[in-house]
DNA sequence: CTGTCGACCTAATGCGGATTAGGAAGAGGT
DNA sequence: ACCTCTTCCTAATCCGCATTAGGTCGACAG
């Protein structure tokens, strides 16, 4: 018994009246298939076309090593319904820019295996595919590294210099974008800036914290960080802070928006307005950003595009592509920012 | 040339002094090598965690028939930015479900085809998986009649009797959930109730007026409906409605909202607010589904789900389950209806 | 008439692992 | 010593396609 019903390269070419290879050779290679008389041609394409014949990607993966397939693999332990918003961008990007190439997607579901290292399998199976994507805050390093020493072409949605050369990635540039909001902040006048991260040690906060201080240093002006969790963050020491003389505070945008809602629950209670008492700006999209919102955005959608441009040129063997690439946040001006009265 | 610098079972096989096949049933099969004696068994492993072996997935599929891997085939463009928030939430719930079978998704890109018939290689590139899931408001009759002669198993999600029992669907229990709404809004009262519905012919739209009509029908009233594509439905127009001695409206919502968006901007430039001068309910989610909004909900998780179970099922060839299936809505109570006044 | 050269196609084989049929070797019974 | 089971492993194949090394046949030159 046949395990699939599919009909294979066999059937066409019994139906057709020549062998599987000549099959192969004509609906495989168009290159390779010169040397096949155009009536030969004819009668095979019309038999797979009339059997419906589409090739085993497996088996075309086993004999020639490749199949048209982009994996992507998001490292959420989370389950998806909220942190989907924030990846939702890179995937549209992502789905456009794999059309244009000519590729499906493969989405591993890392949720799917389970034990005490879920991702073990899972990243076996990613070779499935002609090559990867990868889209999450935080990654696994042992599986990682075990799956660059293989040669399966990988890129890494957003900045991580951990492996060097060895993982390719499309990041934003934190660095650049949170320097260019703090301009826009000293171009309206404040001087005391302060900066409220995360405790979180993620690469995008450890950017951002340091665009910001970039951005001060520019400015000659001294930079003033302040971590927390949220729930420090009272109305008290909102107003505190204003009337030592602060008169703008950034903020940054994660994956649970903990420092930037605990502050705008604290502006709240503490009745302090944007821009009115305070000027406000964050780093990165918020998930409910407000239409107004000073800070910048990240090209999530272009990042996912140039990822799947990147992981083609990969997978097609070029060497010569830089493997890792920032791209540029648009600053937004908004109205929660201006002169300091 | 080995493709692979990679061990294999060969490998593992000459280091332990067996054959590729006995480390192929030690390695593979727990229970299947049973039969081996332990002295054979731990030199095989030893010799295959020398050699640091990982089984080629490929290879594995290959041999094993079946893949698991489950298509996603989306017939709308998915990505224009706004449909996909209606998409997401069964997304979601066939992501979870895929998962828990032990399932990887494939998902199919229309618009990676282009010509007079973009969906024509794309349904026989769905043939890769095990399975395919199909959404969409409409789809090509065409192509999936060819597509239910091969023996694919797959699942619709919605409810399409066009093809009998030949064409499997997951559907939401829209006539069931509209009578329920309507017997709200009697309930509160209202024995005028009119159906904003759109010119579409979309089976949801088709199932959702029979629903009206039945709940109207069991409470004893005559059901008045009317079809708009939204631009004719002024404020004027509603005005008169209300003039009339309508005290309820319910409204549908489909992939462009286009009655339901209306029907607000009309309410609001007629400076008639709800529920105070009008009841509104509509069946559905529409996009920008505000909190308190009157009317049913649809699971579309769970509908993504069920997909998947259902899927998986006849993937696995049960020929007992049910092929077609209605999940319940629920009513939303909501604050846009109230007794009329 | 023979040799040569293309043009066109097929036989054979590999990819890496799963599966099935079956054989060799040793144990136990008579 | 002969037969029957087990126990344990291997030979042979298959999965579906790609690739390489020929092989056949007709045309055309010598």
């Amino acid at each position: 018994m046949r395990p699939s019903g599919r009909p294979r390269q066999a059937d066409i070419a019994r139906l057709a009246g020549v062998s599987q290879p000549t099959v192969s050779l004509i609906l495989g290679g168009g290159a390779a298939a010169m040397g096949i008389a155009q009536e030969t041609q004819r009668k095979v394409m019309e038999a797979a076309e009339q059997l419906g014949y589409v090739p085993d990607p497996i088996a075309t993966r086993l004999a020639a090593g490749q199949n048209n397939l982009l994996g992507l693999y998001t490292f959420t332990s989370t389950f998806p319904n909220e942190i989907s918003h924030a990846y939702y961008p890179f995937l549209v990007g992502i789905e456009e820019e794999s059309a244009a190439q000519g590729y499906d997607l493969l989405m591993f579901i890392a949720s799917s295996t389970t034990g005490e290292r879920p991702h073990a399998q899972v990243l076996n199976r990613v070779r499935l595919a002609d090559g990867c994507l990868f889209l999450g805050r935080h990654l696994p390093v042992r599986e990682m590294d075990r799956l660059l020493a293989t040669d399966l072409p990988v890129v890494y949605i957003g900045r991580h210099d951990e492996f060097g050369d060895r993982l390719a990635y499309i990041g934003a540039d934190y660095v650049s974008a949170g320097a260019a909001v703090v301009r826009h902040l000293t171009g309206l006048g404040h001087e005391r800036i302060l900066y409220v991260r995360e405790a979180d040690e993620a690469i995008t906060s450890v950017d951002r914290e340091a665009g910001f201080r970039s951005g001060m240093e520019e400015c000659g002006l001294a930079a003033e960080v302040v971590r927390t969790d949220g729930a420090d963050l009272t109305p008290d020491r909102l107003r505190a802070w204003r009337d030592q003389g602060i008169t703008a505070v950034v903020t940054e945008a994660t994956d649970t928006d903990a420092a930037h809602r605990a502050l705008l629950a604290a502006a709240e209670r503490a009745e302090l307005r944007f821009p009115d008492d305070l000027s406000l700006a964050t780093f990165g999209d918020p998930r409910d950003r407000a239409a107004g919102l000073t800070g910048f955005a990240v090209p999530r959608r272009e990042m996912g595009a140039a990822a799947v441009r990147l992981l083609t040129k990969l997978i097609a063997g070029d060497r010569t592509v830089p493997r890792h690439q920032l791209l540029t946040c648009e600053l937004e001006p908004g109205e929660t920012a201006a002169p300091p009265r």
